[in-house]
DNA sequence: CTATTCCTTACGGTATACCACAGTTCAATA
DNA sequence: TATTGAACTGTGGTATACCGTAAGGAATAG
């Protein structure tokens, strides 16, 4: 069983409810905090003492409070402890159910399983864990399903992504256009961001370019 | 101090955090539940009984599985409570942020403390039930802020958020404007549907209708 | 009752979005 | 090199959105 086990979180409750139940799987040491800094703090310190964590929980989001952060998301924090300790084995644990986002998290920082909070976490939390230790990737039931369907929303490229962007932040076709060849970006022209687009409510399902937006918010592409 | 307090909230860890620290304030019966249509049924049997609760504590989102379930949201579940013991404190334990679909909550349900999940929510939730107990509405500190700011929000009212909410489903300026029409709302005709975007174009400061729809999501209008 | 104001609606012109088609570029391949 | 096919681009026509204006009506104030 894994040894030293970091968790971060900012809800205290939902702290010490995972702390418990990793006290059920007797994992013998177990550190707690409630900010990302912190977190990646302890990590780096722990590496110093020669008694490295081998297993990060992390929550996704952390509320900003008074405190100056550098390291202000859950994904920002994997992202940096990559670069320290890259072998650290993480799970997310989180309530983010928009695919995309966990998809993203998935490809992007190699992460080693998602358990999505809700009636059955402390159960699955479990099951992840075990799982991460005989070196397997472990997602909750749901975010499986979910991920077996989201191959087509894949084909959706970072420059769709940005395009998707910026029609939520009110440009028009042409302005989008005008931007896209500022960047010398592929297909920049007016007809193909026209083309972009149709084909994005296509793939969607969108009838207006006003679904689209909320669409691609509701899955978290944006 | 309650006597009785029924906690509401789907996440066992959660569950168990809320508890302990109604534990600490000296309560001494405490109920908990994962479903809203078990807290329903929770709340009746105790009328019945002639103990009934003297405070729920709920959350606003209960994930589905594979119960079936008449009441889904913490909203409704509010709603329904209303009818069978319209006295009964409430107290919404959440993470929802989104100012407009908080302001609606107390303005619509009454409700009597809004306690935003976060870091300090364990000392926050103990302020809302001293402050609920005397009679007082309590609101987290955020929360508090945010709403001294949404008289302009207010201003949407329910058609212009209608609006928007057929905008994110795709409709276009002439079907919004048919929708009205069978509605029988006022302002049905499609010269005003298109006055009432821009006026929230402006409220709003969007310059798109794409840009707005993602606003209205964004704040918690739809 | 009249005047004023506000709201609703209709209308028309302009801008933008939408869409189909055709020509072009470019890279992979024979 | 020549060929092919996919991606990109430009063009023009249609639909929709956008925006100002003005007419009509209801509510309100004088």
């Amino acid at each position: 069983m894994f040894q030293n086990v970091l968790i971060a979180e900012d809800q205290n409750t939902i702290n010490k409810g995972v702390e418990r139940t990793l006290n059920e799987l007797s994992i013998p040491n177990i550190v707690t905090t409630q900010y990302c800094d912190d977190a990646l703090l302890k990590i780096r310190s722990a590496i110093n003492s020669d008694i490295p964590f081998d297993l990060l929980i992390t929550d996704l989001s952390f509320k900003a409070d008074h405190r100056e952060r550098q390291l202000t998301s859950g994904e920002e924090l994997i992202k940096a402890v990559k670069t320290i300790q890259p072998n650290l084995k993480i799970i997310v644990f989180s309530v983010e159910h928009r695919i995309g986002k966990i998809k993203n998290l998935i490809d992007t920082h190699n992460v080693d399983a998602y358990v999505e909070k809700g009636r059955e976490e402390s159960n699955d939390l479990k099951k992840a864990i075990r799982a991460v230790l005989e070196g397997n990737r472990y997602c909750s039931y749901n975010v499986e399903q979910l991920l077996r369907n989201v191959d087509d929303i894949s084909q959706t490229d970072q420059y769709d992504e940005l395009l998707l962007q910026l029609l939520a932040k009110g440009l028009k076709r042409e302005q989008i256009a005008n931007y896209f060849q500022e960047k010398d970006f592929p297909a920049r022209s007016l007809s193909s961001i026209e083309k972009r687009i149709n084909k994005l409510k296509v793939l969607f399902d969108a009838h207006t370019s006003e679904q689209l937006v909320a669409i691609a918010i509701d899955r978290g592409l944006i």
